[in-house]
DNA sequence: ATCTATTCCTGGCTGC
DNA sequence: TGCAGCCAGGAATAGA
């Protein structure tokens, strides 16, 4: 499932080819992916050159000129970008072909599971928190510092910082020694600090391993991540904890399976 | 403000 | 081997 790095190493890939290209026709195999006006889709897309590529957590924004429009993505759990020959018959669940000039592949979104989507926009709009990697330290540590609930939620939710997922929050606590459950209101700033330090180490490095390959996630050119062999607790439910031997344990927190160190992380109260 | 439950969806896994 | 039933979860939304 994509989340920060998976979506900014996609993001890298695709800057590479498509800015500067015009859309020369778009392909609607499938338009149950489009959260947008579906019978505007194409013809709005079509013509426009790509001027930018923005991430914003999970989420990718494609700035179009002239019209000034923006095409949105989110990948959900299984949402890919693909570039493949047009001759290649698309592979089952590719919902949208691009076109653009001066390529001879094509872009193609495949989605198996749909809860991605692609909408056209007037401009790049913004529910979001700041972004967990272009912001800087002092960002994040304020932002959370204001925030109060339990730390898997808050983590969790992209209007307080965006971009971290299921995995990430979970293997970045468990760097910390926090358990889920535990309220950000009953950290001290300085465990707050070593909370954000942790977030940002496991999102460096992990977007150096060019993401985690969980479920359907591949680049742009098909490539799976590498950071699955360093996740510690994520999927490691009843194996022994490497810091400490104790069991790596998975309960429900914010509706969704949650791995934490029984020893290592101390439930609150 | 915060939290839970529900909806969307399909492939993979489990158990009989 | 087949098949039913369950599980995974990001975002949006309703309701507590």
């Amino acid at each position: 499932m994509p989340e920060l790095p998976e979506v900014e190493t996609i993001a890298r890939g695709l800057r590479e080819k498509v800015l500067g290209r015009r859309i020369a026709s778009v392909q609607v195999w499938g338009a149950l992916v489009i959260r947008s006006d579906r019978k505007r889709f194409a013809t709005d897309l079509q013509g426009q050159t790509v001027q930018a590529l923005y991430r914003h957590g999970k989420f990718l924004f494609l700035t179009l000129q002239p019209s000034s429009l923006v095409l949105k993505i989110h990948l959900g759990m299984t949402g890919q970008l693909l570039f493949e020959a047009p001759s290649m018959t698309p592979l089952k669940h590719t919902h949208i072909g691009f076109r653009l000039t001066g390529l001879a592949e094509e872009l193609r979104y495949r989605d198996i599971r749909r809860f991605g989507f692609l909408k056209i926009l007037k401009k790049i709009d913004s529910k979001l928190g700041p972004d967990a990697w272009d912001s800087s330290d002092e960002v994040i540590f304020e932002t959370l510092r204001k925030k109060s609930g339990m730390l898997k939620n808050t983590l969790l939710n992209q209007g307080v910082i965006a971009g971290l997922g299921n995995i990430y929050v979970d293997e970045s606590l468990y760097r910390t020694g926090l358990h889920p459950r535990k309220t950000l209101e009953s950290l001290r700033p300085d465990k707050l600090r070593e909370l954000c330090v942790s977030i940002r180490a496991v999102l460096s490095e992990s977007l150096q391993a060019k993401g985690t390959t969980i479920s359907d996630y591949r680049d742009i050119n098909g490539q799976s991540g590498g950071f699955d062999q360093r996740l510690r607790v994520y999927g490691k439910e009843g194996t022994p904890c490497r810091v400490c031997g104790g069991k790596i344990r998975k309960i429900l927190a914010a509706g969704r399976g949650t791995h934490f160190c029984s020893r290592c992380q101390r439930a609150p109260r």
